[in-house]
DNA sequence: TTTAAAAGCAACTATTTATTTGCTTTTTAT
DNA sequence: ATAAAAAGCAAATAAATAGTTGCTTTTAAA
């Protein structure tokens, strides 16, 4: 992880703070859309409204400006997380109402997947261990507690594995909007239907609740 | 769709075919290693141990040269899907033989998920309408015809639409590939471990089995 | 054995783009 | 009002890289 670069001006005046904030989103809009190699630096400052070398002076180098891109959207995903409250009455409906909060937080915030397969597909050397440590959420052990509460309860499948949900889950929100351009030529599947999402949260929600019931 | 280029030379010798074959697989590497955009020329060249211009003779352009690419790794995935041979009897095991094998060509084919993954992320817009038409296999709709089948015989799960089974399977097998980098991180799981994939299959196929059973 | 296809070689063009430098202007805090 | 911080402006550097050109050598086929 690069550390305060000896040549990283810190922002001490309020404008500058902005400035620097307008380099950030603006970054994440570009890095986003164009990935690492296929986003400009130009870009960037055109769509800021700021100089060039304000984002030298910042950020010191476009690698290092990624970087800060890649923490901020992804610690954004894991506070966000801890909004969807969930509560144990809750259990019966859970899976449901996980899958239409995650598939409303990927479209919302299409950065994050996006970075996300970026990040995949260029090795995922970007983030270090000490970053995603100060990234994760405890959001995924909350849903696992309550899975497993719903095993005793009667009320989740005994046959599925803490890990097939989550990897179910997440495959699924995820899948949905990445590759949404040539799934619908691969499968002769339109998922842009509004009623599609409601549909794919019910029936995993029946697939995942106890095998008697709907 | 870029047709036969004015410049574009057409192999007539078994040595140029040669060269021509050695030029794509090259490309094949690099581009779903680096994308279009990270992909070097120089590199293919070299790594197909060819003279730069061959694939300016055989290919014209360099976004031509990925074109082709798309269209022979993309008509390989079809052309495989229809290996897995899949009868009436294999219905009740059919989710576990399906991801077993998705899986499997996944991992020997990793050039396919990573090109769909650079293709969606740069907006899908290398293949046109009529380049689909020529890729897309029949095996969706075989899978689609045993299902149906398996709801009428008891075997599947009523609860589930095919759309919802089709997409789950595609999701699952490509997310747990495209993924692997992050998602250790993200949910803590490690995907390498042998059995897990075996679980994975194991579980959705009891899940989207009828009610009543394992 | 001759001829045309195939392929190598090496230098060149033209463009793009990250990053730097020097200077001027504007804004803010004291 | 004045100094320091912040930001603009414009030109330059330096490297990478797609695509080209002209020429020579190798290979296969008749």
């Amino acid at each position: 992880m690069k550390k305060q670069n000896e040549k990283m001006k810190i922002p001490v005046q309020e404008r500058a703070v902005k400035s620097r904030e307008k380099i950030l989103s603006s970054a994440q809009r570009v890095f986003s859309q164009k990935g690492l190699h296929g986003a400009r630096i130009d870009e960037i400052a055109r769509l800021a409204n700021i100089n060039k070398q304000r984002i030298y002076a910042y950020f010191s180098s476009k690698k290092n400006l990624y970087h800060q891109v890649l923490i901020a959207v992804y610690s954004l995903a894991a506070s966000n997380e801890k909004i969807i409250a969930l509560r144990e009455e809750d259990i019966p409906r859970m899976t449901f109402k996980i899958i239409e909060s995650f598939l409303d937080f990927h479209q919302k915030h299409p950065e994050f997947w996006r970075l996300l397969a970026w990040e995949n597909l260029n090795g995922g050397k970007s983030l270090k261990n000490e970053d995603w440590k100060a990234i994760r959420s405890s959001y995924v052990d909350h849903i696992k507690n309550l899975f497993e509460i719903g095993k005793n309860q009667g009320f989740v499948n005994v046959n599925v594995d803490f890990s097939t949900y989550i990897l179910t889950i997440f495959s699924i929100t995820y899948f949905y909007f990445s590759n949404q351009l040539t799934i619908s030529h691969l499968l002769n599947l339109d998922l842009e239907s509004i009623t599609i999402r409601q549909q794919i949260a019910q029936q995993l929600n029946s697939m995942f609740a106890q095998n008697n019931n709907s």
